[in-house]
DNA sequence: ATTGTTATCACATGATAATGTTAGCTATCT
DNA sequence: AGATAGCTAACATTATCATGTGATAACAAT
């Protein structure tokens, strides 16, 4: 049985959730709430739902901060984010504060009803068009290498000591080379990056841009 | 009118994909090839496809190797990688490689013609599966930032100035304070930090450890 | 009122790093 | 065969960094 929450202060929208929700086989939805606030009271007082739809904008505490509160209380509630909201910072502030799921408020009730299962099945419930922008996210994780200015594996080498925080002299050790050959190399990767010091090189490098 | 091709090995899934797309009204399937190589021959002399499905393992080329080279030649393609693979490593690479989607191989025929229209609507077409470990990626980002060792405002200036890669002078010029007072800095930012050079207070920096 | 923290500055010294120049060896490409 | 690119190495010089020691002033907390 999945029992099911709902944190929405439009109380038209609510109702009509909890009331399509509440009607389903093998589903129930015991709890609406218009705030976080009352639904912590809730939580405190009665058996937890499985699952919350919650909004980002409502009155008092945001959708957001409400489930990074509810998270660490309670991490066994699988929380949906159900909003207006299609702007990256509020998607990837959800998913990192916890969020199991984002549907679009444009959702219908039958998908709304889909999502529910679909999460308790082990799924992540998305609007395509926030699937979109979380792929896109990765897709422009694209290393944005510079093909011209690649560096030999040699180099590469380096540059790991480099970010290691080693010295020369602990380079030469670590691959067993003089500290003059370290020398060289990294010579050669300033003029190949255009810098002209460790840290950006590594900076560069913890960027991904090389 | 959705142009699809396969790249798929296993020679009755293909056929079996690619006659059921094509008899599908608005798509049409008019290639499906067992190697990236020959998809690659393939979209040199003939009309782009809109959407490729895509294997990863496959005799030659691999398929994430196969989709990097596609969509650096024709970024118009989107990719929606279809395979047995649900390891987080393969799943993200697809990503970063470009691919617009990620299905798995147990996915029925009707669910991947719905897939491919989502994709043409802008959607992202992921196996539920898939949708929760992408999802399960931005949870775990929870910062874990050390409390107790936090720097002052006036020393993150200072590390700010070290992560853009300069000198002690050039930040001392920035914040219009002496080098000398820089130097008072940098040492009990290393004390802070339990670091002894520059390029660990970057690397931690970067690595949104501070 | 004393203690602690932060921000500021100075002087000094040995250790590292940055840069210039040169060059031998190997593998690969033309 | 000659050119090119990569890895190796040495020597030299100046610049920058890491660290020690010590000090003054403002401000907050006990």
């Amino acid at each position: 049985m999945a029992i099911v929450g709902i944190v929405e202060d439009n109380k038209k929208i609510r109702d009509l959730i909890q009331r399509y929700l509440d009607m389903q086989e093998g589903m129930q939805c015991p709890v609406a709430t218009d705030t976080v606030e009352e639904m912590l009271e809730f939580l405190e007082e009665h058996q937890h739902p499985n699952v919350l739809l919650m909004d980002i904008q409502l009155p008092g505490m945001s959708g957001i901060k409400g489930m990074e509160i509810i998270k660490s209380k309670y991490p066994d509630i699988d929380i949906i984010m159900l909003t207006v909201y299609h702007d990256s910072h509020k998607i990837f502030d959800s998913l990192k504060a916890g969020a199991s799921g984002y549907l679009l408020k444009h959702t219908s009730l039958p998908e709304i009803k889909e999502s529910i299962e679909n999460l308790l099945k082990g799924g992540a419930p998305m609007s395509p068009q926030i699937a979109r922008k979380v792929i896109t996210h990765f897709n422009d994780q694209a290393p944005k290498k510079n093909e011209d200015s690649m560096l030999t594996s040699r180099e590469q080498d380096i540059v790991n000591g480099l970010v290691d925080g080693l010295s020369y002299k602990m380079i030469a050790d670590r691959l067993d080379i003089s500290i003059d050959t370290v020398r060289a190399h990294i010579r050669n990767i300033y003029k190949k990056l255009h810098v002209n010091s460790k840290a950006e090189v590594i900076a560069k490098s913890l960027r991904g841009e090389i």
